[in-house]
DNA sequence: TATTTATACGGAGGGTGCCTCCGTTTAGCA
DNA sequence: TGCTAAACGGAGGCACCCTCCGTATAAATA
């Protein structure tokens, strides 16, 4: 029996799963398209459900983005412990960065999240950061530890670095630029030996 | 006498320029206190205004952003040419991002303003933009014709990632890691001799 | 299967902001 | 002092934010 102190343990309502759901679909559609600013009750309109059924299960616009987030920054996260694997630390880190900046080329929206990510309050431990921060970390560790790159910049900072080079005027083909900004951040990462 | 095809020329009515004065002064306030996302009508209130007279003055946000920020953007222009008469090219770009720094630490506001600059509507030339960018250009031109440093890095680029360096949770010592990120980044840019 | 009830739903409602439009006011000029 | 172009102000229509609570319903129970 599902007993606690006498009361029956019920069930999550099949509804409730099924519109957090849509929702999540919804909300990945919009913001994709729309980014941070995107209208909440548009997610709400498109999944077909009212704002409060919006709100109930999502209550801050940040915790929305988390779990649309969630599943990219995982992917992100277990690319790099396969890149720290099979490569060089420095290589490991410039090709990680270059993932990075292809994968975030396809969800416009991903760029704001991050941002939401690095500025959001200190509170609000928020997933995604901390999973780019370790996945950073992983990488930055094992370079520094090799003597190749110099030790006084923490995953925290380049993360930030990273979203500012993202940034770009919107259409065009930015990922050039961007990949070009991270060869140089890198560069200026390594030590000089001679 | 001010006549043209026979019509008097009027001069601006001094109502109207108060009005516009008033609305500058108070959008600095409460854009350095709340970021882009401040309530233009909130800016109206503080400048005892209707809200249709600072459509009038500033028919969009942005307008009202690259007045209030022209001031501070000049004199980033000024001192890039003054450090450049000054210093030896690599110095003087570094300086000037660490000035940069400096002056948007004080000027929470002053960082969202930039980003809009960079991601802003190609059709609206903002003028901030284009202080910034010939800034940075005199200082990379430089140092590039000195062989100093590599040559594949546009002024828009390097403004972009500056912004992203300015990237950081709210409060706290932000400076210090935005100083050493501009420290890393100019190494990047660096040739190697040797 | 019928009943019960904890859970989830929807959307009205009150608040704020955006921007436009136009009747009213007023500064500049004669 | 009167005329009039120019500027003013804020109401109005719309969208969004978020909360609250009466209604609907899935799961448990009999």
């Amino acid at each position: 029996m599902e007993q606690e102190h006498g009361k029956a343990i019920r069930r999550v309502r099949a509804d409730s799963i099924r519109n957090r759901e849509r929702l999540l679909e919804a909300a990945t559609e919009i913001f994709s398209a729309g980014g941070t600013q995107a209208s909440l009750e548009a997610v709400a309109r498109k999944a077909g459900v009212g704002i409060g059924t919006l709100y109930r299960h999502f209550p801050t616009r940040e915790a929305l983005f988390e779990a649309v987030y969630r599943h990219e920054v995982d992917l992100l996260g277990e690319l790099a412990e396969q890149l720290a694997l099979n490569n060089e630390p420095v290589e490991a880190l410039k090709k990680w960065l270059q993932a990075n900046v292809r994968l975030v080329a396809t969800k416009k929206g991903m760029i704001e999240a991050l941002q939401l990510a690095t500025v959001g309050s200190s509170e609000l431990k928020v997933y995604s950061y901390d999973r780019m921060i370790n996945a950073i970390g992983l990488l930055l560790d094992r370079a520094v530890k090799a003597g190749a790159i110099r030790d006084d910049v923490p995953p925290e900072d380049l993360l930030r670095t990273l979203v500012g080079i993202y940034y770009s005027p919107g259409s065009g083909d930015w990922q050039p630029v961007a990949l070009r900004m991270v060869d140089v951040f890198v560069d200026g990462l390594r030590l000089r030996q001679g």
